[in-house]
DNA sequence: CTGTTAGCGCTTTCAT
DNA sequence: ATGAAAGCGCTAACAG
């Protein structure tokens, strides 16, 4: 293992002239930098990051909090922080929370010893009453830079990126509305934090504006998996007053509706019309492909790291934010309601999705 | 920020002993171990993971070494390593090698300067020419612990854990076989490298065996993504003697080629059967559901890390291998060979799928 | 069983 | 523009 000595003895130098060069921060002579380089070379320097890092307190590390990274959403969203961040020799230290607050506390603390220079959260599970947020923000008053993803934290200026899922959420029922639909559930996830918050906001908007109640019976808190779809979906078809479709919290939830039904024999979109969330390359390949709404997961993560880099190197800049828009894909699993009265119209299967 | 020496003198002990009683290797009296760990709960101490990293060439980190994060079975396997990983208070660095030999090189050297204490890799994308090996036969020989998943490193005392991937793709061709085609095509990967070659070989093994021929321009390299199965399906279909069935290297290149074949008005399974590989999650909500090898991602994971860890303790002990089975998973894409003579029988559709 | 003493390899004032 | 020297926080002989 060579060290900062053997290069700086080779080319005839101080160490603190060897580390300024591979710092490129101070201003050196050009010959100065030759030699050191050329020395360095010659014997296959390599700076070690932990010495480094105890000397000046920067890693070269991030920590993503996902709450899962088996969650196609979540990874193709760590792909593109870690796209972004390699670029700038970053890496990325991933951690599952599996939606868990007080996980997610105890991931947080652990990459935090760790000594990341930064964290984004994707998204921050935040529960009003609690502590984490006080976590969270504690951090960022030591200066830890933090961006968030998807929510962003209540009384903090945080860098954050999100999508206009509210608005997402909007358009599903508009078009569950327009094709006749009134009992319209919602399923999936806490509405009180995390990724559900701001659809089912914008679900309840949305119903309300075209006039249709909110059915307590209708909003379901379930497991963000096709098991938590599965048995919603199976409640849902227990209720006397049953709804015509649902707006799931994310298509892996709206999958497994989907198979709830199947099981009980049921046929979507005819018996039951289904909208997702998210838009994961499956959803476009299940049976039958499935309605929902896209989130460009990938960019929200590169772009959360671009966020996340600038503030790394601008610590007193004043926050950002990227707002990137969803948009409504339409498949198979919605079709117009059916009354007593009318036939049920044909689902459209010409192959392309039409999108709103 | 609380130090070592903090602890030290509020307990009344030497740095030193705060280290032992923290590392819990020496012997350390009752008392003392008490008073030091009040100590550290009264200043709320942590020990700092960079210092001890430098000092002991210990970081608690391991890299894990995949093609793509976005891989259903790649994440699905990570999150196994993940877990098993963080109950020894170890660390997960992910990294993505997009099944490039360079790429993988790169990555393994920027974890490895970064003191990883040890390495999964998820397969080794070795090409047997190729200095990749060498590099990381290189490390090993360093000490460095290293296990393998998927294939094994020629030449080198690896711990390793795998599939019967071979016997898994025998027992594909096996099934379709039966269902009386000889036109069987394997799509998909290198064969030459990576997780491919195993089902390769299984492929060509089960092909001989029932006496059918190889032909050249069934044997199909692509990406291992939707995309390379779409192309790849479309080719096949362009060829004057197209096979009746194919073998897919995994689920992914398996769906494409359903998607192909959809845009293309052909009907799966009648006009062709498809078997995949992996059994991923969106496997079972294909349309139609797809037949498949299934392999415990997951669980290869969690093994890969039980064994790293146990060679992280025991450097000197002798290689271990897990071998974890496959099992043919019947589900809707696969079906009887239509002659000309013979009408094509029905597929089932029980629900339920069959297991071989 | 515990204390003393050198480092681990790099960065960072403070000089010059 | 560069050098000297004092750490960063912890571990690991070596004593005792």
């Amino acid at each position: 293992m060579t060290t900062i000595y053997d290069v700086a003895k080779r080319a005839g130098v101080a160490p603190s002239t060897v580390s300024r060069v591979f710092n490129k921060n101070a201003s050196i002579s050009a010959k100065t930098i030759a030699r050191v380089m050329q020395a360095a070379r010659d014997l296959d320097y390599d700076p070690n990051p932990l010495a480094s890092g105890l000397a000046s307190s920067r890693t070269l590390m991030v920590g993503l909090v996902i709450s899962d990274i088996q969650n196609p959403f979540s990874s193709t969203l760590a792909r593109g922080v870690q796209d972004s961040l390699e670029r700038a020799r970053y890496i990325t230290i991933i951690v599952n929370t599996d939606g868990d607050p007080n996980k997610e506390l105890g991931v947080l603390r652990e990459i935090y010893r760790r000594g990341v220079d930064g964290f984004i959260i994707a998204p921050p599970q935040h529960s009003n009453a609690a502590e984490h947020n006080r976590y969270i923000i504690d951090l960022m008053h030591k200066g830890l830079p933090v961006v968030t993803v998807g929510n962003w934290l209540k009384d903090a200026r945080v860098d954050y990126v999100t999508s206009r899922a509210q608005d997402g959420a909007m358009a599903a029922v508009d078009h569950l509305a327009e094709l006749g639909h009134s009992a319209i559930a919602f399923v999936g996830g806490h509405t009180t934090r995390g990724v559900a918050v701001g659809r089912w906001l914008g679900y309840q908007e949305a119903m309300l504006q075209h006039g249709l109640s909110l059915c307590p019976e209708w909003m379901l808190e379930t497991d963000v998996s096709l098991q938590g779809g599965e048995e919603a979906m199976t409640r849902l078809l227990s209720l006397p007053n049953r709804p015509s479709a649902i707006l799931a919290v994310n298509d892996l939830v709206a999958l497994g509706a989907i198979n709830a039904c199947r099981n009980q024999g049921l046929q979507i979109p005819i018996d039951m019309s289904i909208v997702g969330f998210d838009d994961i390359p499956y959803a476009a390949m299940a049976m039958p492909p499935l309605t929902t709404v896209a989130q460009p997961a990938y960019e929200l993560g590169y772009r959360a790291a671009e966020l996340l880099l600038q503030r790394m190197r601008a610590s007193g800049a004043p926050a950002q934010q990227a707002i990137l828009d969803c948009r409504l894909v339409v498949r198979q699993t919605t079709t117009a309601y059916r009354t007593e009265l009318t036939k049920p119209s044909a689902t459209k299967s010409n192959g392309a999705d039409r999108e709103s």
